[in-house]
DNA sequence: GTCTATAAACCGATAGAC
DNA sequence: GTCTATCGGTTTATAGAC
């Protein structure tokens, strides 16, 4: 597969494996006040996660980020600097906690069902009203996203995962081999944040569980089987 | 197929014809001031369209329309009562425009054909610059367009034709039988307003037709054909 | 005199500073 | 917790054309 330009999503599908960017450690004991303020910066994200899924970055306010949060609108720009770099934030801990998601699956499961499952996963987050819609190039945050080095690396780590397993579906025949590694990529961030998920919800004929199975089925397998 | 309740999309797939709102009448002479008007009102909506596809509506500013027709912006007012009005303005002339796309298709095409030719059209539109990001539960003019009967009633007209063709490719196997037909419409409008689109154009890696071959198979075929 | 386009003013909202 | 500068949607008053 062609190794592609650098974009939004930096794509390091099929590349050369890389060592990982650095070694994990977990960090040594923090005092009183280094938790608090983690506790705190983790109130705040949750918070943000939700509005930005809710409203979208433009119409979400600070005063309603700290009003939700309970804490003063000045205490918001201690832990980050701007409204882009709170967002950015936020849509960091989102990639994160999908690579946990990823890294967490059952070793047993076939490349596909890998895949499958984080769709699951994705789409199950965006019906409980927690998943910012991630990729629109029209989108405020983008340009924010892509000048945020923790947000881009945390991006390409996950990309690596999903192009990995995307490359076995093929070779295993499971997906199209003459579909461009891309395309099966973008096609799944997107059902990860399809608009028709809200709105079969809105009509109110299935229950949550049918909603996901239905737009997993769509995207893997269309509509003419 | 059931009938599902009200939402966005007023759906009215497989409901019984209906006799045609009102009989089409082309308005008699108009005067030299009123074809101006209307001149300078086709001028608006196309800046609008325009805006609304690049930046999305929150984006898009009152000084920026004015500025780019080459009118006052108090003279904007003079045509739409608010900007929630001119968006929703340009979106209904967008659906009048699918519908003509719709219309004048070959009455020799199947009905799979037919969609597919819709979703051609509006992805070339969309890689055009010119496709708003039409569904999308978290955008501020979805209220806007709700409570604005012209834009619903062109969906209506819209979504009959497409559900009557969904039925049909339904019936001769073209498309799923056990898939309910809102799952076949929503998903044909969303891939429709596909960003995916814009992530493999800024990618460079393949022509317009080419991406529209992809999304058109993706969105149909699946992945995992 | 009337009618139209526009510049200028208005005002609420909001990011960020003190 | 308050303050300020800015931005953007909306309104109004004025200048100019017919």
């Amino acid at each position: 597969m062609r190794p592609i330009s650098n974009n939004i999503y930096l794509t390091v599908i099929n590349s050369q494996a890389q060592p990982p960017p650095m070694p994990i450690q977990d960090p040594p004991k923090l005092s009183f006040k280094q938790r608090q303020l983690q506790f705190r910066e983790k109130a705040i994200l949750d918070v943000v996660n939700r509005l930005l899924a809710q409203k979208g970055f433009d119409l979400m306010t600070m005063d309603e980020v700290a009003a939700e949060v309970g804490i003063a609108k000045a205490s918001l720009y201690k832990h980050f600097g701007s409204k882009e770099e709170l967002a950015a934030a936020s849509m960091t801990r989102l990639i994160e906690q999908t690579i946990e998601v990823a890294t967490s699956l059952s070793e047993s499961l076939c490349a596909l069902d890998k895949l499958k499952s984080i769709v699951r996963w994705a789409i199950q987050t965006h019906l409980g009203g927690t998943m910012p819609l991630l990729p629109s190039t029209r989108s405020t945050i983008q340009h924010a996203l892509l000048a945020y080095p923790p947000y881009m690396d945390k991006l390409s780590l996950l990309t690596e995962h999903l192009g990995r397993w995307i490359g076995e579906a093929q070779d295993l025949g499971q997906l199209s081999r003459t579909l461009p590694g891309e395309v099966i990529l973008y096609t799944i961030f997107a059902r990860s944040c399809d608009p028709v998920a809200d709105f079969l919800k809105m009509g109110g004929a299935f229950s949550d569980a049918e909603i996901v199975d239905l737009l997993i089925r769509t995207c893997f397998d269309g509509m003419t089987g």
